[in-house]
Formats: C-alpha cells, structure tokens, sequence
DNA sequence: TACGGTAGTCGAAACGTTTCGCACAACCTA
DNA sequence: TAGGTTGTGCGAAACGTTTCGACTACCGTA
C-alpha cells in the first residue's frame, strides 16, 4: 500500500503539504494541488485509517451493542443492525458489532479503552440501563435505540408509543369496536423493566381511555400456550371483548388455534392484529395477520445519524420518536352484529 | 488513558520492557515482570488498538460483508452476523458490519486499502462469486459463509445440502411416502446462481433417486399467491405427491390456502415440509409445520474461527458442511390412504 | 586471568498520519 | 524604502505501540 510519502515523492512535495491538500485542511496553490491530487490517484493511495485515528483520536468507528439475545433476535433487532451500519456507511463512519458477555459494563471499560470505537449505540435499552449510566458517566459519546426512563439530554431514537397505540385504538374504533384488548409481553422473553412492554401497556390504556372504549389489559402469554389459555380466560372474563392487540408472535398462533376451537372465525368473530411485530411476520399468518410494524430500519439509522451528529459538533440533544406503521391485512373488520356463541366444530 | 510510557515511569523500566513484559514476547526477570503488571493493573492500563495495528499490521479486526438484502434479511442472516460476532469476541477479534453499495468490489478495494481490517467474511456467497475472485486476487484474507462453485483452497462454511436432503427425504420415506416435491426459491428473491437454491434442488433429486422414492421439481413461487398457483399445478399434472418441501416461507402459506380451499387438511392429506427456514418461523404456521432449519448461528461461528485460523496460521483450507436440523412439527404424517379428492367446503 | 555466552534491559527507529511553528517570496501600503 | 500582510510550502514533533541492535553484568570455562 502506498503512503502520504510515496505520493509526496511522486508529486514533489513534502508529506504535510499531501495532507493539507487531500483533506483541505489548509489552502493549497492549486496547481500544486492538483499535481497531488493526480500523483494520489496514479498511485491508488488510500489513507491508513490506524494512522489517522492514532494522531486524531477520531476513528470513525462506531460500535453496536447488543446483549446476548434472550430469546434469539428477531427481524427487528436485525433491522436495527443493518440500518445503523448503512447510514454509518454513508456517513463515512465504520459499525462494530458487539455482543455483549457476561458483564456488560466491564465489556464496555474494555471496549472504550482501547481507543478503537468513537462512540457507541446502545440497543435494547432497559428503563435503568447501567449501561447508559456507565458511559454517560465515563463521558463516552452514545446514542439509544429505545431509551431510559430518564434520557435527560441522551440522544436517542425509540418507538413512538403513544401515536403508535392511537392508531391502533383509532383503527379498531373506526371499525367499530368498543372494546380492546392487549396482551403485552411475556416477562419471562424480556425480563422486567422491559421498556417497550411497560410504555405499550400505559399507552393503549390512554388511547382506549381517550376514545372512549373499553380496554383490557393483564395477560402476558409468551407461547402459543399460552397464548390459547389467555384468550380463554379473556373471554370468560370479558366476553365483550370483540378486538385484541397481540405483542408476541407465539401467544398470537395460540389465539388463533383458540378462537378456530371455538368454531369462531377471523375476523368475523375477532379483530385479531400484532404489535410490534414486522409485515414479513404477519403474513405467515392465515388470515394475515394487521399488524403496527416497528421502523426497525429507520430507527438504527437515526441512532447511527445522531450518533454521528453528536461527535462531530455540539448541538442540542436528538431525541426522536417513531410511530409503528399500520400494515392490514385480513384479520380486522367491524366487530360482530350480535354476541357470539362458542359453536364448537 | 493511560499509556505504556504511564506504565513504564511507574515501574522505573523502559517503555520497550513494559511491552515485552505484558505480551510475553521475550523474556523478563520475574521481579520486574511483577512490577510491571502490578504497576499497568493500578493505571487501568489497555493497550491502544490504533498504534498496535500501526506498528504491527494485525488489526484484529474482521469486516462482515453482505449485500444490500434483495427482499430483507431473515432470521438466518442475523444468526450468521450474530455468530461471527460472538465467535470472534472469544477469539480476542471484533466484527465489523459492512453493508455493500452499488458496486461491491470497489467496496472492498477500498475496505481492505483502508489497513483496517485483518480479513473478510462474505455472506450471501454466488456460485459465480466477484468478491471472492478480488478477495483471492488481491491476496486478502478471508473465508465464506456458503461457497463458490469451486472453492478450491478457500476456508468455507456451508449447510450440508447432500444431507439435509437425505435426512428430508428419509423423513418422508420413513412415514410412507412414495412422493415428493419441492418448491425452490424464487429467481427473484435470490437472483439466479444462488448456491443454495441449486445445490438444494440437485441434491432433492439425488437423495430422491437413492431412496427409490419420486420426485417433482420445477416450481418456484416466491410469494403466496405464487405459491398457490404453484400448488395447484403440482396437483393438476401429478396427483399423486402427498408430500412437499418448500423453501420460500410466503409460498408455504400460499399452499397452505391451497390445500385448505380443497377441502383437504394438513398433515392427513398432504405432508408440508419448510426447508432452510428456522424453527421460530415454522411455529407461526399452522399447523406448526416440520422444517429443516439451518445452521445459522454455528455456520457464522464457524466462518469467523477459520477466518482467524487462517490469519494466525496457516494450515490446509478448512471447508465445513453443516446439514440443518430436522425440527419435527405437526405438518408430517402417513400419506392418506386412498386417493384424495377435493372436497370444496 | 581472559574470554565467550547468556539473561535482562535499554534506547531508538519505525508504522502513517496530522498539526503547528516557521520560512520565504510577493505584494500592498504609508 | 521600510514595514506589514498574504499566500504557499517545509520540517519536525507527536500519537502509542512493536521490534531490534546494543549494552551491561554476571557466570562458567579454558
């Protein structure tokens, strides 16, 4: 590989005079310039990025953390990967994928120390994340994706609940329902404290409240199973329920299999639809499945844009919130005429 | 942070023992050496990345290149990126993601100029692969995820698609079957020249053929409404396949409703098989359908290890083929008795 | 006693950049 | 004509490592 001195050699120049006029740090004749600039390009010259970084301290790496998935990662998290490492990429900065171990934040003194990564992104942020706490402490630039219950002035990106449950309530409203149901996150797939677990509850209990409907909460079914057994206590216990909102997968194959025993259909008997789920999920459903698809893509690019925002100027702090896009499909409609019987097959 | 020279005032040594001293590169008087490490241990002292790699030309730093996704990445993309990743945390190694753009070899040209990166991991690799004619050309390290259709010496990990077919097809033979088909992947999800879709169809063919059992070939659907189409085609010219493999998850709903609109019911009248689809997907079908999941996370793992293999050694080529794992679900049963007929509901 | 060998340590150079003070010429202004 | 101002380029230092030749002290041996 050919150096700032192979081209200054080629071009006749000194070495700073190479680097002044490739990073127009400082005015250069042009036709010197120009020389340089034709030396640089017969030679194929890159800069070595260990080099700059060493005399910069700007590397221009950023780096991902995640923990090691719980559950294994679904299309969302991967989402957020791929987003962040694009819009780096078109920022001219580098993504660093980094798992997580045991001890997260001995992980992170380790990672910081060794001069390699700018900042970091923090994915799956818990509501009293000792990570966000670490780094703001050790004065680590880092963005979120998702966010503490106290961002302060962190710069983060996260799902926009209170919109996102408002089109749900409204969707469902608008079809005529006066009911809704939601059943949340299994504790046991996100642990507690979980962020997006606690504000979609809150939140869907606003906007039903809001609109004036009727909303049940309380059952968090993380397996088919589950799933089954909770739209069976559901229903005993508010058999008025004619719309359900399903945040895991799983539970949703066994609402399914669960109205199906009752010889009742979707939608006709149930407005069934996924939250936070992706449309690539809700198709594997039959019916398909409507579902509030989480911008995934969107969301790692804002923590990686702002992320770079904030290392290389000041500025205020970015804190953005994203609504889930309302993808129907066939699993919604006006809610029955008159009360369902369970009609067994 | 605290450099080596911190460390060396500290320990009254030069700067050159410290280093011997903490990597063991030459010999150092007990004494000293505990001084030195008690004195690094008090400063919290890390090693800089940036001016390790300058001097010694060892990153250790892997890029992960992967296309731009055609139709999205699935749960198998990010088990490949997430295994890579872990494996090459254990192996003192960090990943790096990087995203292709328009032009992939220049994307690399410039990757492997920038001095950042010890070697490249490729996903997503054609039989006909560009990367990895420049990869070899220009002397980088690297090794892949999936294979070339000659690999010649180049480190590999791939899925095992001989075996795979085989443990399918014993599958289906072993319940009865004296039938098969396979619905392969779609030309425009892949692109043509997609290993895995040619190796999996040779491979069905010739494990078919081995166990004395017919086989059917041909259709490619790549969404659901391809897939019933496909489906009923299938059943118009050979009536008599009670058993298919499918390995577009969108065809499999497809023929899902196809099978369901004649009346006929999954697995009584028809045996419905998901290859190179991973077992959490498989569970949102109903019924929860058997599939041959692939060995994400191990074939990411295994490409990073030989990657740093072949970085620290040199050793012969390392090619590992890794059938996936048949996961039983309840799609599989005895071919029906008699001829099936429709029985429109 | 002199000599070669060895274990331990040091100092300097090198990796490829960026940055900064300084030099030099040409030009303008008073 | 003297003094200042610009425009342009140079050289050296610095970033934090690793590496390597050289030096010292000590030991055993001839």
């Amino acid at each position: 590989m050919s150096s700032l001195r192979d081209v200054a050699e080629r071009a006749q120049v000194a070495v700073s005079t190479v680097s002044a006029a490739l990073n127009g740090t400082r005015p250069v004749a042009a036709g010197t310039k120009r020389r340089i600039e034709q030396a640089a390009a017969e030679l194929g010259y890159r800069p070595n990025l260990l080099a700059r970084g060493l005399q910069s301290k700007r590397t221009r790496i950023l780096a991902l953390l995640y923990p090691a998935p719980r559950s294994g990662f679904g299309l969302t998290e991967m989402q957020f990967a791929t987003g962040a490492a694009e819009a780096a990429r078109e920022l001219g900065h580098h993504l660093l994928l980094s798992p997580e171990n045991a001890d997260p934040i001995e992980e992170l003194r380790h990672l910081t120390g060794l001069g390699l990564v700018d900042g970091v992104l923090l994915m799956e942020v818990g509501l009293d994340d000792e990570r966000a706490a670490f780094l703001a402490a050790a004065g680590v630039p880092f963005s979120m994706i998702g966010r503490t219950r106290d961002p302060g002035s962190i710069d983060y990106a996260d799902i926009d609940f209170a919109a996102t449950a408002g089109d749900a309530v409204a969707h469902v409203a608008s079809l005529g329902h006066r009911s809704l149901a939601l059943f949340n996150l299994s504790a046991g797939a996100y642990g507690d404290g979980y962020g997006p677990a606690i504000r979609a509850g809150e939140e869907f209990a606003a906007a039903a409240r809001a609109a004036g409907i009727g909303y049940v909460d309380g059952h968090r079914p993380g397996s088919a199973e589950e799933g089954r057994e909770a739209f069976e206590r559901l229903m005993d216990a508010h058999p008025d329920v004619t719309a359900l909102a399903v945040m895991d997968d799983h539970a949703a194959v066994g609402v399914i299999a669960a109205v199906a025993a009752r010889g009742w259909r979707i939608p006709d008997d149930l407005t069934l639809m996924l939250v936070l789920s992706s449309a690539r999920v809700a198709e594997m459903f039959h019916p398909r499945l409507t579902t509030l698809e989480p911008p995934g893509t969107e969301l790692g690019r804002l923590g990686a844009r702002m992320l770079v925002d904030r290392l290389s100027g000041d500025g205020p702090p970015q804190q953005r919130l994203v609504p889930c896009r309302l993808v129907a499909g066939d699993s919604s409609a006006a809610p029955p005429p008159k009360p369902r019987e369970r009609r067994p097959a």
